[in-house]
Order: C-alpha cells, then sequence, then structure tokens
DNA sequence: ATGGTGGATTATCCA
C-alpha cells in the first residue's frame, strides 16, 4: 500500500496537480492539509471519478485536512483535538487541524495540520503546545486500542525537530518551529511510540519539504523538513520505501510544500 | 529592519 502525505495550500487552487500526482505515483491513499476551503466549496466528484473515496474536514480559509483513498474509507474521525482555538477566544471554535480513518487493511491514518504557532509569545504558540499534547495522547489511545496497532500520524507538524532541518540556524533566532518547546512536544509523540520511518533511508541535512514561496527559498534551496510520516511500531517493521516528491514544488502553481510517500507493506 | 509571494476574501489575514 503507497500512502502519501501533502500540504496542498488550497485544494482548489490544485486540483489538477492533485489528480495527476494520484496517477503518477499510483497513490492508494493520500492525506492532505491546508485544503482553505469549505466542504461545501469543494468539487469533490473528480476524485469518485478516479475510484477515491473522499472524507474532509474544513472550516476556514486557513485550515482543513482531508483524506483519499481507493483501499476503503472507514471509521472516519474529526474529534482531535479536544482543545479551544486559543483561550481568550470565546467562540470555543475547535479549528479543523486533523482527520482519522481507517484505510486498506485496518491501518489508522490521521492527516494532520499542527498549529503555526505563529510567534514566540503569540496566543497561537501556546494553543500549538496545547495541541501537540493532545496529539500525543490520542497517539497513546491508538496504540492501546490494540497491541499491534498499526497506525500512522502524516502531515504538517511544523516544527524542525533538528538542526539540520531548516537551511540556517542562524535565520531561526527567536523564531517559532525550532524552539526546544517545540521540539520537545514533537519528540513527545515520538516518545509515545511513533518513529520518522522515512528520515532513515532520506537523511539530511538538506532533505526539506517546504520552502517559503517570499525570497526564492526554492532555488536558493533553502528549506525546511516540517512534513512527516510517523509510524507506530507495527508500521515501523512494514515500511518497504519512502520519497519525498521534490518535482511538486516547481513550475507555476506550486503549494510551498511537497508530498512525502511512504510504502508500506499491507498486513496478513 | 523590512519585505519579499501566494491564497482566500475583498483591504486584510495568514503562512
Amino acid at each position: 500500500m503507497r500512502i502519501a502525505t501533502w500540504n496542498i495550500n488550497s485544494l482548489r487552487a490544485r486540483m489538477d496537480r492533485v489528480l495527476a500526482f494520484l496517477e503518477r505515483h499510483d497513490i492508494d491513499v493520500l492525506a492532505l492539509q491546508e485544503l482553505k476551503a469549505k466542504p461545501e466549496q469543494l468539487d469533490l466528484t473528480r476524485f469518485e471519478e478516479a475510484g477515491y473515496e473522499v472524507a474532509v474536514h474544513g472550516l476556514n480559509q486557513w485550515n482543513g485536512v482531508g483524506l483519499i483513498s481507493r483501499v476503503g474509507l472507514s471509521d472516519v474521525r474529526t474529534e482531535l483535538p479536544a482543545v479551544p482555538t486559543w483561550p481568550e477566544d470565546e467562540t470555543g471554535v475547535v479549528e479543523a487541524r486533523a482527520l482519522g480513518a481507517v484505510v486498506g487493511d485496518g491501518l489508522r491514518i490521521w492527516s494532520l495540520y499542527v498549529p503555526n504557532g505563529r510567534e514566540l509569545g503569540h496566543p497561537h504558540y501556546e494553543y500549538k503546545l496545547r495541541w501537540y499534547e493532545a496529539l500525543r495522547a490520542e497517539g497513546v489511545r491508538e496504540l492501546a486500542a490494540e497491541a499491534s496497532a498499526r497506525a500512522v500520524l502524516v502531515g504538517d507538524f511544523n516544527v524542525a525537530p533538528f538542526d539540520e532541518d531548516v537551511w540556517d540556524m542562524e535565520a531561526f533566532a527567536d523564531k517559532t518551529h525550532v524552539t526546544p518547546p517545540e521540539r520537545a512536544a514533537f519528540q513527545s509523540v515520538v516518545d509515545a511510540g511513533y518513529a520518522d520511518v522515512v528520515r532513515a533511508d532520506h537523511p539530511g541535512p538538506g532533505v526539506y519539504t517546504y520552502w517559503d514561496y517570499q525570497a526564492l527559498r526554492f532555488p536558493k534551496k533553502e528549506g525546511m523538513r516540517i512534513d512527516f510520516v510517523l509510524g507506530s511500531p507495527a508500521v515501523q517493521s512494514a515500511v518497504t520505501g519512502s520519497f519525498i516528491d521534490r518535482e511538486e514544488r516547481k513550475g507555476k502553481g506550486a503549494s510551498d510544500h511537497v508530498p512525502v510517500i511512504l510504502d508500506i507493506e499491507v498486513g496478513p
């Protein structure tokens, strides 16, 4: 089974790219982030015509996550995280940043769009850390559900876990994505039992999944590795390959993120 | 130190 994750930065703006990507790489399951659309704004029939089932969880012009699968899509869940956007938010809105489902032969996949954090000291920075705690707790629950649970947490984690995951640490002084609390939050998910199952085959430095639109970051090879596939122990032992598709950052109409692809041996 | 780009919504907000 071939799964992929991609922060698409507007699904409406990149429908053609997504459909071409599914076909070119023979993708079974695709997790999307930053749909930037309400579900009712999306024309999902094009996926169905290509043989895929679709689930989306969208809310506003910034968030939204989706799962596209041609190997089944059941037990869809949207309740993570059960944390308000930020403490002073009176609306009580919970942003649409996580969508879980069971695909293939009992694999639980979560498409995740971790809050950006905005700036140090901003309420969204604390929100990001609280969100990570909710994610860690959910990850633990997944593993406890069954001793041999196969689960993947995929998406835009908005943290560069190691110094080599950004082009220049000096450029990130007093910036989000690299601070010790954010890295500890990411590591807490890893410590819960979820390993980065792509890094071993694609070690850094210089291996990135995101390049800012501004300042010619892509041609200057100044990127960040912030999109990951984290697999439970049962998944870790079933991985047969992985790939980061840098080609998708090229050309007109590219997202600022590229897809990360993982092959898993289907269980007995 | 600022602005640079891109997307959604419509003169800003967010990444």
